[in-house]
DNA sequence: GGGATGATTGCACACGTGTGCATTCAATAG
DNA sequence: CTATTGAATGCACACGTGTGCAATCATCCC
């Protein structure tokens, strides 16, 4: 099988053509879809590829085509159950589309994720996806100079026009609230991380906002990560007032731990106590959970976002700006 | 900021220079960590760099110096708690070495994993890191010709040398059924998923034979993914009989599915039942849980990957065989 | 001051591939 | 049989970078 290949490297074109016989012009047209190259020699080409273990070198057929297969993506806390669903959901359709994933983990950058982004550009990627962090607008304006999309997810740049796909925050925090409030909830309360994520302060925003819209306050907790240790912690604080009946939890972890610690307190949910969370994250069907919950289509913004690179980049066209539909999840909590 | 760079394509390194007053090898120098340039020059370049927005080309660069800084990483179920903790924790590792992660989903190989490695070889990557699935070992013969490191997470090979990095899954079983029979268990059965996946087979397999030296029979169930739902399944069908006192579930996942089922059909879990996991997930450690299992080390797992990843490829050494240790963590399943 | 030494710098080649252009070849029509 | 057409093929250039080698320059010692 293996043949003996010399010592040194890979094998290249020009060794396959050596034994087909052929140019190496005619190596090359033989990958590459679209070119002329009769069948006779494509065959011979193929058998003398296969028997020298060729494979075409995406480095230098990047370089010469100025444009490669790879698409960046940035992203942290990638073992959430969350953020590790749409990675996976957004690794396997980037590579059904014979695109490649370069990644990024955003976790230990202190230095905010422009450095990331950089070292990303030197790849010369196709697009690069943004799922953690805010990229400086100066950074985005350079990759649009060079022709690389951006695409943001479930959040949008301030001052840059950018690719956005996001889920619809403020639709399902009203949709939390209607239920909290259908449930005959008079003190709510919200609870997001102290980090000040956009789309966690999208949504605390629009529940207060609706609450208010019906003449309720709503009590603010926002500290520590986005984890059920943190909502934990949430339960232990906020359920020091008897009186609080309906509490909305940015985010499925954070009314998990919330939950749980509610329960151990003594208090019935949804009994004494009802609870909505944001995202529907596998574990909030498990039997103890059963979580009411607004429910974010990953697959329908995995999609988006494939959608967005696939576009071809023209200079004047404007960018896209997605908002998902969610919906609520009605089970137990409630 | 960014200047007018003409409308074609990235900057190059002789724009720079021709900006900067010096030669294209003077640039290149400046961006070569220990190549000979004066401090003046080094300077001019810096600035003209940043002026003109310059970065250099990777796909260029790793062609001329035969290796990139990429790592291929093939893995599945991406989504689930364990490999997604290993995901997060290896790309960190990875990035804060100077390495990048091209990472490739395996879900979708049908055709197993080895178009995945050919993909990955074609980007000269320094190593191939395989979390999922089991490749051909003319595949692996193919790469270590070519000096690309594989190394194996969870499993091995069958009759090619391979670096291999595992946790004890013989020893952890061990510690499994031992706990069990600490407990009193007469009548043990033990869970996994349907695929015979190499490391729920080596638990599975120490387990049924530990609990053979004690002189009992254990009841094997394998069925369906690993998943909590496949684990819930495995409650129903097991818990038919009524005498089963003693179920050793070969991921966390499963045995959570088992818990929350067994408590659901009425079983008292310590009291008629006792469980125990392996892997020791976040959500293991939850209140309505609180199992007892075997804790994996991910981050001295990955610790050894990256280590096996850095080290020099020479031609006649031995491959790398780590099995690490795991532990016992009591919680309150037992 | 002259020669020796060491640091800088530029030239030119190499890395492996895609593709325009001209050339060759076979096939077909007249 | 000749002229025409279309496909197939090879040549040569381009992509952007790292680096050995020789040339240049500044510095230092005697």
């Amino acid at each position: 099988m293996t043949q003996d290949k010399g010592p040194r490297g890979f094998v290249k074109a020009e060794d396959v053509a050596r034994l087909a016989g052929v140019s190496r012009s005619a190596v090359s047209r033989t990958f590459t879809p679209g070119a002329s190259v009769s069948p006779a020699v494509r065959q011979r080409v193929q058998d003398a590829a296969k028997a020298l273990g060729y494979r075409v070198n995406r480095l230098a057929s990047s370089l010469i085509s100025e444009k490669s297969h790879l698409v960046g993506v940035v992203g942290a806390n990638l073992g959430t159950p969350f953020i590790s669903r749409q990675l996976d959901q957004l690794s396997r359709g980037l590579l059904s589309r014979g695109m490649q994933c370069l990644l990024l983990n955003a976790a230990d950058a202190d230095q905010g994720i422009a450095p990331l982004i950089e070292l990303i550009l030197e790849f010369r990627v196709r697009a690069i996806v943004i799922m953690s962090g805010s990229p400086p607008s100066s950074i985005i304006d350079e990759c649009r100079a060079n022709g690389v999309r951006v695409i943001l997810m479930h959040r949008e740049s301030d001052d840059t026009a950018t690719d956005v796909i996001m889920s619809d925050d403020v639709g399902g925090a009203k949709l939390a609230a209607d239920r909290l409030l259908q449930a005959r909830c008079k003190r709510p309360a919200v609870v997001s991380n102290g980090r000040g994520t956009q789309s966690q302060m999208r949504r605390r925003d629009a529940f207060v906002a609706r609450m208010r819209e019906f003449g309720l306050d709503t009590e603010i907790w926002a500290s520590g990560t986005t984890s059920y240790e943190t909502g934990a912690q949430a339960a232990r604080d906020l359920l020091s007032d008897d009186r609080l009946d309906g509490v909305f939890c940015v985010t499925d972890l954070l009314a998990l731990g919330f939950l749980d610690t509610a329960r151990e307190m003594g208090r019935s949910v949804p009994g004494q106590l009802s609870l909505v969370g944001f995202d529907d994250i596998p574990q909030s069907s498990w039997l103890p959970y059963h979580l009411t919950t607004i429910r974010q289509s990953t697959s329908g913004i995995v999609a988006s976002v494939l959608a967005a690179i696939e576009r071809d980049a023209r200079p004047g066209e404007a960018p896209i700006h997605h908002i998902l539909p969610v919906e609520l999840v009605e089970r137990s909590t409630c």
